[in-house]
DNA sequence: AGCGTAGAGATTGTTCAACAATGGAGCAAT
DNA sequence: ATTGCTCCATTGTTGAACAATCTCTACGCT
């Protein structure tokens, strides 16, 4: 192989990337919508967001675009765009893909390299520091960082997206119930024990406690919903 | 329940909901690129499309955008967009998706409705078929067809999108490296065998056959991507 | 010849203003 | 209460304009 270093330049250069004011408007909507500031169902009036932005409609039609390409909004023709409401069938799709990507990823352990798997205990850690400062909402980023690392063990730029778009809409999820602390509190433990069991090599236990861990949440989350439903 | 017809209602209503002109000529440019008739590697300047089909720039652009979202054209900023060209690296990670996607297919094909089963023999009938009277074209459809309606058994969604993308790219592949026939025609064999250990219930045999499939083919492409990178 | 620079021309990025098309709210009539 | 109608706000789409950036060519230098 030749010039491996000018490979990793050209793997660099997007992050330098001067980005499309477009791109940079639609990551200030991305993070009102993943903090709950703009809660889900909400209508995102075009003319609003220009003034208050400063952009010119065709802009922030883009920027919409991008969003709604990541589930975030949802875009009614001729009826503007809203913040993505999940609904239960969906909810029930998005843990069947976290199952198969996330048990990809403990299977797919022993093959990653040192960092992936620095990054998974990384997660537990800031998991447990924000936990014991009574932080919910950082325990909550923390579990979502966990569970992303667990996908990246893959090692596939494309799983790294697919989980990344997935944990977005897991947010949009967590914002539409409320209530971080009761929710995210036991699996904090059990966010620890499944990286240990990887740790330690033991990787068909450590499916199956993932496995258990995604039917708990999807069934507590589920449950949820119905009684949200009913309102 | 009350009223189920009116759930399958609901279901049918995007199928009749009319699209905006951007998602119509979207569904152009994207059957001229997965036609071939557009070459991966070539530019798509603005002002020549909109004369072409006759849409203002801004809706050029939305369009742009949506077949860039896809992977089928990338955006350059301030140069332009172009039919994707897949790397070496790329295909990698495709069919590293595609072993993930399609072997959890065969996995949960206990599961699966038998209108799923049931497209999945279509798809390989249809390939026979394309094959036998020479129409080699439609033998690459029938093949992607085949694995779409392999991924469709995890009954899915999502993964049915992602997959849907997946294979488009796949076509993008083919066309950079032309003649569908010694390519295809092996594995018209190997679709027929693999329905049919699945169709006689043997998922085991099933999955290791589609792995190997899937090993070959894409030591076959990635050994004529080496010789092409050499232009 | 090879190399860096400068400027012209072309293309894209972004904005703005306008009009058509559509959806939703209110109101009248039955 | 439901239907049919009108009016208004919002979105869909267009076209033109200007700024920013790239590409290419020509020029001058060593």
């Amino acid at each position: 192989m030749r010039e491996r270093w000018l490979d990793e330049l050209a793997a660099a250069r997007p992050g330098l990337d001067r980005s499309s004011t477009a791109a940079r408007v639609a990551g200030l909507l991305r993070e009102q919508i993943t903090d709950g500031r703009l809660v889900p169902g909400a209508r995102l009036p075009e003319e609003d967001l220009c003034r208050a932005v400063k952009v010119s409609r065709n802009t922030m039609r883009e920027a919409f675009r991008m969003l709604a390409q990541e589930r975030l909004l949802v875009h009614e023709f001729n009826r503007g765009v809203f913040v993505r409401r999940v609904t239960a069938d969906a909810l029930a799709d998005l843990y069947r893909v976290r199952r198969i990507l996330e048990c990809e990823g403990v299977r797919c352990a022993p093959d990653a390299p040192p960092e992936a798997l620095a990054r998974l205990e990384a997660a537990v850690l800031d998991g447990e520091r924000a936990a014991g400062a009574g932080r919910w909402a950082d325990v909550g980023t923390a579990d979502i960082r966990f569970h992303q690392a667990l996908a990246a063990l893959v090692g596939s730029p494309r799983v790294d997206e697919m989980i990344r778009h997935l944990l977005a809409e897991m947010r949009l999820v967590f914002h539409e119930m409320g209530s971080p602390r009761e929710f995210h509190e036991p699996y904090l433990a059990r966010n620890r024990r499944l990286h240990d069991l990887m740790a330690r090599g033991d990787l068909a236990a450590a499916e199956r406690e993932l496995r258990s861990y995604l039917d708990d949440a999807e069934a507590q989350l589920t449950k949820a919903y119905r009684e949200n439903e009913r309102l």
